[in-house]
Order: structure tokens, then C-alpha cells, then sequence
DNA sequence: CGACGGCTTGAGGTAAGTCAATCCACGTGG
DNA sequence: CCACGTGGATTGACTTACCTCAAGCCGTCG
């Protein structure tokens, strides 16, 4: 690793972009001095910061895997970051096997998702949560074609629900109950079923980015096709 | 893949431990069918999920990559999974570079942190959440050998560590005071001072065995040298 | 039939949010 | 060297989302 960070470094002053939300990636950052953020920005204005960075540590493997980033990194403080140039990385990625490949992969867009409930914990309310967390699940268990339609079979009590959302068994109880009395959905006796996808999709401000559907490296590449009503 | 799911097979009933926090792993698993979670119970007899499993998940590679794993994964219904033996998998390790297996390692342990953080939001109150993040940085500032008592530079604002947090800076700053006042920290001039470790580690309710420190595989085998004292 | 696990409902209580004023340190220019 | 502006921190009064405890309900299974 020592012999890749002799190359080409830049300074970023605090505050500036150094991996944009949304961009497809030519060279992998590492950090040599200073503080960065990842951090994801939310349609509300408010920000969700889910991990520093600190000297050492990778900016952004996972726009290289995964082709583009879910996520925006900046500066903190007076940030200088060795620039890892495309070739290098080409270079290890043809000594994976496609099986290695997939391993990293699957592995990266698990981070993904743990990113995307980070948000939801620190800046989405009970009810943005719940809806996010079904919504999720819903496009998950229709890219995997374990349904194609808007039920499911989700055999959790809610108290399993309540710990995976970070919340009361009684309070979940509540907001469930709305959520089923607005016609959004109903989940009984193990299954759910959603009566109104779109509907799900706003009050969870959803945005499917991260789950890095587009790219599916996996074996299917019908992924439009199974779930793309619902992206 | 699929070559790799016909062999074994292993079902679990709802509740079952799939894979047992702080075990070392011979074989990999993946989902066929069911929902599986991963999950982890703290000291005070709440849990958090961090994630749901469904078919075609894969169930432990971090416990491979990094030897032991840092949280449990429970069978939420019937499930089975496909077991990959132990020798598959060396062979893959085999064709990895040690740079391709740093770089593995670094995500493994990227993951790990995202979930302590989830832990944090879900389960943790503002003091607890604040204490935990200040800890942490700690460790990793002295593991990378940037402090070697407790104080280092941590130079963000309060808005920033509130949206790390996932609170509001208001809120945030009255804790902070609280924290002060206790003797527990310092934190002026965008310097942190640590007053009292074992203090803030005990409010932090800080478990170290999410970073992975006594395998790292990086360059340095020093780690116990330079953060022993506070893990 | 009763018992049990899981869900629902209700009445308070508390942690954290909101809005807004004030304060303080620092930098800049007259 | 002081006046001023600015970004960040602090403080206060009030509101709200979520928690706690506890009782009641309901479907399932022995």
C-alpha cells in the first residue's frame, strides 16, 4: 500500500467536496492527514454524517465497485488525500475471479444499506422509518423474485420490527396502526401487503440509489424487470 | 455461486442462532430461503437489528475476513442455508494479493463501524451516543498513532458532530456541557481532552471488539501498544 | 375451555426538538 | 487599537415524539 501513496496528492480546505454524491469514480482517495465526512444530504435539508475519516482510512472503494457513489465525502478540516490512479486498481481487479468480484460486491452494498438505516435513525422519524423499512423490503424481495406483486410474506413480530427500526414494541404498534388506517398497507398474520406503493414511497422519502440496483454484477440482470415499477 | 450452494444444507427454526457473536468461523452461509437477522444485545437487555436476511444473502464473509464476528445472526423464520466449506473459500483467499486483502480487510472493518453506529442511534441515548463517538475517535486516532495520551485535535463544529450524531446542535451542546461539568472532557478549540477515559468509556457502554484491533492485518502490529490501555 | 404470545389502547412522564435571543472569540478594516 | 461583523456556542421557554407501565384483547393451540 505504501508504494501507491507516493503519487499524486491533493488538499481539499474544509468544507469542500472531495467525492460527489452521485459520481462514477477514476482513482480511489486515502486520506494522509486531516478529518473527512461521509455524508448524505436529505431532501429536507438536514444531513446525516455516518462515519469520519481519519488518516489511513479509504474515501471510496465502493464508487469503484459499485460504479457510482450513494454518498458525498467532504472536509473537515484541512484534508490532503494520495490519489490512487485508475490503473493501479485495474490491475487488482483482474486478478479476481468473478466469484471474488461478486463476494466484494455483495459485501459493498451491504455497507450500503447499514448506511442507508444509519439515516434513517438519526434523521427520519418512527413513521419515515417503518415506511422506509418496508419499502425496502418490499424492492428486495422483488429483485431476489420472491414476489411479484406489492405482498409479501415478512414474518416478524413487531417486536423484532421494533428493535430493527429502533423503537418501542407500543410506539411501532401506533404508527402501524395509521399507516393502516391511511390505506397505505396492511400486515397481518405475517404478511404484507401494500396497498399503495407510491404512497409507501413518499411518506418514506425513499430514493433507491443505494441499493445499487442499476448495476447488479449478480446473476440477473432483470432487475428493471422484477422491481422497476417500484424504483 | 451456484456451483458453491449444492453441497450442504443446514435449516434453523425461528429464533435459532445461526451464527453465535464472537465465533471464529470454518464455512460461509448463505440464505436459500427464509429471513435471518443480524443483530446485537447489549448490556442492558435491549437488541438492535441491523439488518434483515433474505434468500440469496450472504451470512458471515466479515466473520471470515476478520476472524471473529462482532454480532449474532438469528433465524427470524425458518431458514436454510447453504453451507460453504472452509476450503472453498481459502482458495479464494489464495489468488488475493496482500494489498487486494488490505483493501478487504478495510471495508470489513468499515462495515463494522457502520453498525456500532446503528447500535448508537437505535439503542443509545444523546450522552451515551456523544460519549461513544468521542471514545471511539479516540482509539482510532491512537491506533494510527496521531495521539498518544488523550488528547487530540478533533476539529469539527458542533453542527457537524450534531449531524453525526443524529440530534440537534442545541441539544447537543447542553450535553456537551453536562459532560464537561462531570470532569469526563474537554472539548475547546476544537481540541478534544479526555479527562477522565474509563469515565467516558463506562457512559459510552463502549464494547472495542467492533474494530477489530487485535487482528489487524495492516501494517502495523502495534496496536495493543498504542490503544491497549483504553480497550 | 384456559393459557399463552402477540397486539392494541390508555394515561402519564421524559428526552429531545424548535425557535429565538444572547454571548463569545476571532478576524478585518478604519 | 478599537469598532464591527460573523460564525459558532450557549441559554431559556415551550412543544412534541417517543417511552413507560399497565390493562385489556384476540387468535391459536393444547
Amino acid at each position: 500500500m505504501d508504494e501507491l501513496v507516493t503519487g499524486r496528492r491533493r488538499t481539499y480546505g474544509p468544507r469542500d467536496v472531495i467525492v460527489e454524491d452521485g459520481s462514477e469514480l477514476q482513482e480511489i482517495r486515502l486520506v494522509i492527514s486531516g478529518l473527512a465526512a461521509r455524508s448524505k444530504d436529505l431532501s429536507d435539508g438536514s444531513r446525516q454524517i455516518m462515519a469520519f475519516l481519519v488518516p489511513g482510512d479509504l474515501c471510496d472503494i465502493e464508487g469503484f465497485v459499485l460504479r457510482a457513489m450513494d454518498h458525498r465525502i467532504t472536509a473537515v478540516s484541512e484534508t490532503t488525500c494520495a490519489l490512487i490512479p485508475a490503473a493501479e486498481i485495474e490491475s487488482l481487479l483482474i486478478e479476481f475471479s468473478s466469484l471474488t468480484r461478486a463476494l466484494w460486491w455483495s459485501t459493498m452494498t451491504d455497507s450500503a444499506v447499514l448506511r442507508a438505516r444509519i439515516i434513517d435513525h438519526g434523521r427520519r422519524d418512527a413513521r419515515e422509518r417503518i415506511a422506509h423499512l418496508f419499502y425496502e423490503m418490499l424492492i428486495r424481495y422483488r429483485v431476489v423474485g420472491r414476489t411479484t406483486d406489492h405482498t409479501f410474506p415478512f414474518p416478524v413480530t413487531q417486536e423484532e420490527l421494533a428493535d430493527a427500526t429502533g423503537m418501542t414494541p407500543v410506539h411501532l404498534g401506533r404508527i402501524l396502526g395509521e399507516l393502516r388506517d391511511e390505506g397505505l398497507l396492511e400486515w397481518r398474520r405475517r404478511v404484507l401487503t401494500v396497498h399503495d406503493p407510491a404512497g409507501l414511497k413518499r411518506v418514506a422519502r425513499f430514493e433507491a440509489d443505494y441499493l445499487h440496483l442499476d448495476r447488479t454484477e449478480a446473476r440477473d440482470g432483470n432487475v428493471a424487470e422484477r422491481a422497476g415499477d417500484l424504483i
